[in-house]
DNA sequence: GCCACTTATCGAACACCTTTCGGTTTTCGG
DNA sequence: CCGAAAACCGAAAGGTGTTCGATAAGTGGC
């Protein structure tokens, strides 16, 4: 086959067809990428320049697009505590649609336009309330870490221990008592109040020694 | 070749040179690892009965008993508050020691005697310090959450956030304001600190709207 | 001391994955 | 209308994970 009468491929179709592979099955490969789409693999690298790696970058714009468009964003006038907790609430649920892309995801430098639009929203977020400094970056880290380390945790298996009874009774009772089935959104939502919190305290009595710079002059 | 005089190689010796790999450079597998035992890829299979997967899970145990005998571990007698602080704080330090690492980690079930061991260590600890059901459970997870996803942004370069001054100033600007030397682990810290804050106040004082369930009786 | 048996290695081979490159046909701009 | 660019394909190169039979060294019973 040559040239088609009319165009097959766009980059928009790639990262949709990839990122619903990864959500049907865990195995996501460029052969079975081009399958689903109906081409040969080697047509895909004329629309995505840096292969593979674009395409897992193409996915993660698409997931904050998704967190954009499908949350539930407070107005200005809101106070910065809800703000922030909106926007947690918001990335981590988008992150938690897919939980199998996540593995993907990590340890990959973050440059999308889209994603990075979200943590711009979030700095501003956090300098409107008063935020500055290493006290911003703190607060801007924290809540990544937050949102990523629980997406990491929704992309395992439930439960992500397997501990046996007799060899290590206090975990396995631990894992069994409550209701499990909620464990990773109650986790972090609690994550997300004791940050809140926190943060409020810091920012109207900042207590210098939780900082370990000298703040050198 | 066949039988050497003297065996080359030990389940023990392909974990810890596969730890080193990963440490030194990124790029781990199987051929790799093979190369520098100075043997040859299949022979690696007679000595872990899962392939690759269960390198990883020797990975992880490495880094477990890692972050148990290089650890500081408080004696009983202390706060709980104490205790919990400083297994986060030797759990995330065994991981942040092998960030390359962490990337293959997650996403895995966790069924290794040395990282269920540290996971019993800590349930005993919340166990002892009054919590249970539900309110431990989510403590363990968001513990977990922090360590685990601290550690995955300490394996993402630094900084994280590609972001250029003239399309995300707010971002750009935070990201440039703070010494961001120390990022991560301030962060890992603030957070740490608002957790125990957040499950000390749960703890004498918890407020039941906190749990989603109605507890069916 | 011999013989069967187990053990630790290897090479070859398979299946899959990513990527590049040249070839073929279609479309498009001038 | 014609040359250049575009969009696809097949083939092939080089890497990765894994299995399997072959080989030779160690091991244990007699």
């Amino acid at each position: 086959m040559a040239r088609p009468r009319t165009q097959l491929l766009t980059s928009q179709k790639i990262h949709r067809a990839a990122l619903e592979l990864f959500d049907e099955q865990n195995n996501f490969s460029i052969p079975r990428l081009a399958q689903r789409l109906g081409v040969s693999p080697s047509s895909l690298y004329h629309h995505v320049s840096g292969g593979r790696t674009d395409i897992i970058k193409g996915i993660r714009a698409l997931i904050s697009q998704e967190a954009y468009s499908r949350g539930d964003f407070p107005p200005r006038g809101v106070r910065w505590q809800d703000q922030v907790r909106q926007w947690a609430i918001n990335y981590r649920d988008a992150l938690g649609r897919h939980p199998m892309a996540i593995p993907a995801l990590v340890g990959e430098p973050v440059d999308d336009t889209d994603t990075l639009n979200i943590y711009e929203n979030l700095v501003q977020i956090l300098e409107t309330a008063g935020f500055q400094d290493e006290l911003l970056l703190q607060a801007l880290s924290l809540i990544d870490v937050l949102a990523l380390g629980s997406a990491v945790d929704a992309a395992s298996p439930e439960p992500p221990w397997k501990a046996s009874h007799s060899v290590h009774p206090a975990l396995s009772r631990a894992l069994t008592s409550g209701h499990t089935g909620r464990r990773q959104e109650d986790a972090f939502t609690f994550g997300l109040d004791a940050t809140i919190d926190k943060l409020e305290q810091m920012l109207v009595s900042p207590s210098e020694e939780m900082f370990t710079s000298k703040r050198a002059l």
